[in-house]
DNA sequence: CAATTCTTTACGGAATGCTAACGATGCTTC
DNA sequence: GAAGCATCGTTAGCATTCCGTAAAGAATTG
């Protein structure tokens, strides 16, 4: 399996990316600190690839590129892509000339980034075989979801999901306690490219709360935040 | 055992260092592709030790073998002999140079060849009784897949598969449970180059079913997941 | 060039997801 | 505490999506 740093301050941003990468079988690390960051990079761990955002608090993309090409931590020769404002085209010169292999401008659908880490990866033939990788599984008081074998236990019992019921738990248990607005769930179930109407998350909602709730009346793992959205919550 | 990949165009070489090697008490897997070897390599499957031709047609054996040894996979140490044409003397530098342990220049002797392979073997350790390698097997009531061989029995008989049918039988069958959906399947059956319709997983799993399943009608094995793909029953 | 293998395409039926509408509930203001 | 408004829950029908299947068109192989 390939390791993904994303560096974003932004934690939507951050949270689009580690879920759509998420969704392609890698494993995602993030963090929202460039210092951080380094100190991840310079660490033990492998990184196959980063994901970088220019704009940060502290130390800016571009020095993290630069300081990575030239240590020699296990991740220096990582293909890098950053991520960067629409028009900010100097940080693109400047980006490709300190070592960055690739960059994508907000905004940008989850599908594209998807792609060109893919791109790049397969370059570096780091893609994923048939590894028999263990399941990855989120586990809460009274209930698992298994995210590759999409596969979700409540109260013990194996229960049926349909396939955007099952996205929207795995979306929201990623994160417990986040709030998402019914926009960014369907977006994200449609990958980046729904322009229907928003409400039809509330109904996902509920069937997922009659099959995994004890008491569907009273939610304990889906939560309604009144003028916001949802959550999961925190256990 | 020790398990020898030989790769190499030539059908006639191929088969006389084949039977060479087999009478040997040797297992013997050949392919004549460059992509192929490397996608074997960076599979599932420990082979001892390589024979590779220095031409071939796409990927050249001085490419393979650097692919080899910088990659991870479970053969990336195994000892490597290049097949060379009689006055090519920088392929064999260069290959020396990329990893490669030995060298033999066509024509050769079978003699030699089993010989030179004896003798790299022996240093590895690989041909004491201490190592016994097995052939990797999954094994499931009523199913057999045998990865090194390529070769399947269902309900006891053997069952002829065609090259794709075998390597989406065995992506799934490496990972039990899990998910994955046709882009995943295609990606790994083209190497990760795949840009067609996905749906050609769809057939794959049709004629694998009507091959390997005792009621194709309702999958024992092969399982579809609607809205995300396939998957390989958890037994 | 014949045969085999693989992909594409199309269609029907079944499962799924969306919309829209209405009732219920919570929040705010008086 | 009640009225009024906004938001959420719930339901059912309809449109869409999805899968199995077959058949034909590419591509590959011998």
């Amino acid at each position: 399996m390939s390791r993904i740093l994303v560096v974003e301050d932004d934690a939507a941003v951050r949270d689009v990316v580690e879920h759509a990468l998420t969704r392609e079988g890698m494993e995602v690390a993030t963090t929202k600190d460039g210092e951080e960051a380094l100190k991840r990079l310079n660490g033990p761990d492998l990184f196959d690839l980063v994901v970088l955002d220019v704009m940060l608090p502290g130390i800016d993309g571009i020095s993290i590129c630069q300081e990575l090409r030239k240590g020699d931590s296990p991740s220096a020769e990582a293909p890098v892509i950053m991520l960067t404002a629409r028009d900010d085209e100097t940080s693109v010169v400047v980006g490709l000339e300190v070592g960055a292999d690739d960059y994508i401008s907000k905004p940008f659908r989850p599908r594209e980034l998807v792609s060109r880490v893919r791109a790049h990866l397969r370059r570096q033939r780091l893609l994923s075989k048939a590894v028999p990788s263990e399941h990855k599984k989120l586990t809460f008081p009274g209930l698992e979801v298994d995210l590759f074998g999409r596969r979700v236990l409540a109260g013990g019992e194996e229960v049926e999901l349909t396939a955007k019921e099952f996205d929207v738990l795995a979306f929201l248990a990623t994160s417990p306690g986040r709030v998402y607005s019914r926009e960014q769930i369907m977006r994200y179930l449609w990958d980046g490219e729904f322009y229907g109407e928003a409400r039809a998350a509330d109904v996902h909602i509920q069937h997922l709360r009659k099959k995994i709730e004890p008491d569907p009346q009273h939610p304990h793992y889906l939560l309604t935040v009144r003028g916001a959205g949802y959550k999961f919550a925190n256990i």
